[in-house]
DNA sequence: GTCTATAGCTGGATAGAC
DNA sequence: GTCTATCCAGCTATAGAC
């Protein structure tokens, strides 16, 4: 459970101040992560987080700026495998961060500074997975006309988010017969899923909570 | 402007507090629903907040069991309306309690109380939106073993909620295409939209904010 | 039902010692 | 860099007058 996150064993505050923002904002939503919150959970004085960060706003960002950075490298890293819609169908289920991101998006809501952050970076995301994925899908035979890879792109990202939100409400109906029947349909454009390390990735059928 | 609510106009303080909180939560977040700035926004005594909900918990779940109401009615009348399917696309797409949803989700991550309700609604809400529509789809001549009614509601509702997010960040690539796609596979099952009075339902096509 | 007043706490942020 | 000490604002919740 202390190997989990990215930046464990890092030595410097600052590190490990956006690690205990990021399990507080986890576990608890952000409106628990305060100063001094944090600065507890990381074993440091609260001063130190405005001595870093600033304002609390400048924590917030530092934290989305970090998680996007190794997000986008992933992401780059599933578009250029030798299964891309595999790697692209893999990687927007991940369960480990959608909690992060939707207290994120949640913060959007009303503080602009990290609206504008999210916003960005929502763009360049989806820059990359257009420009790789529409040629990958093109390659595939399929018509971009009846079938954009835009669409394609939001159609997979809506029902993914969709179902990790539900799963966080222990809601599940029809999970597993859709999962099954996306999965069906990139298997016959791409093959089956090979493997190939790729490390923690999970399957993707909704073991139970708690 | 004034006419937005449900419940303006009513005389209880009780229900301008819930409208008041409900105004907070969509403009400034759930962080922002204090005792003091509900009872302020509503022109009534903080300590009225203790007297009518008990605890600041009790207000989101009064106000969110509002919300909840309502939306089932609404869903309700969409499902039995001459077109179902068009009715329930519509409902899901509702602009408006999109902030309030993503609000109360986020709340609900560290809230016990608020996750437990919404749980429970969201089951009931599904199980409505199953029954009605699995025999829908099959009086469609929809093949059940291929295209299960669960997995369509879900295809469904996690476009429209994504594309609602995104378009809270002022991104929407390839929005127009899918719903385009979407309207036409509904239009072909259903035939094409006939409206019918049906109140305040926006067109689908984003129009930009701001 | 609605108010005033206030207890008791936790928050963001800063000054200044080391 | 890291800490102590502190200011002051804002919070939930309650007691009790009207």
């Amino acid at each position: 459970m202390a190997a989990r996150r990215g930046n464990v064993g890092d030595p410097t505050a600052r590190s490990a101040l956006l690690d205990a923002a990021q399990e507080l904002m986890v576990e608890e939503g952000y409106a628990a992560v305060t100063a001094r919150r944090v600065a507890t959970k990381a074993h440091v004085n609260s001063a130190l987080v405005f001595y870093y960060f600033e304002t609390m706003d400048g924590l917030f960002i530092a934290l989305f700026q970090r998680g996007a950075e190794n997000s986008f490298e992933r992401l780059q890293a599933a578009l250029t495998s030798k299964q891309p819609l595999w790697g692209f169908w893999e990687m927007i289920h991940d369960r480990s961060r959608s909690a992060l991101t939707m207290e994120f998006i949640a913060l959007a809501n009303h503080r602009k500074s990290i609206r504008k952050e999210i916003a960005e970076y929502s763009r360049r995301f989806r820059r990359a997975q257009l420009e790789t994925l529409s040629s990958v899908l093109a390659g595939y035979g399929l018509d971009p006309e009846r079938w954009p890879a835009a669409s394609i792109i939001l159609v997979l990202s809506g029902i993914s988010r969709f179902m990790l939100i539900e799963e966080a409400f222990d809601v599940d109906v029809g999970h597993a017969e859709t999962i099954t029947i996306v999965e069906e349909q990139i298997a016959s454009l791409e093959g089956g899923r090979r493997r190939i390390g790729g490390g923690p990735t999970k399957s993707v059928g909704s073991p139970r909570r708690k």
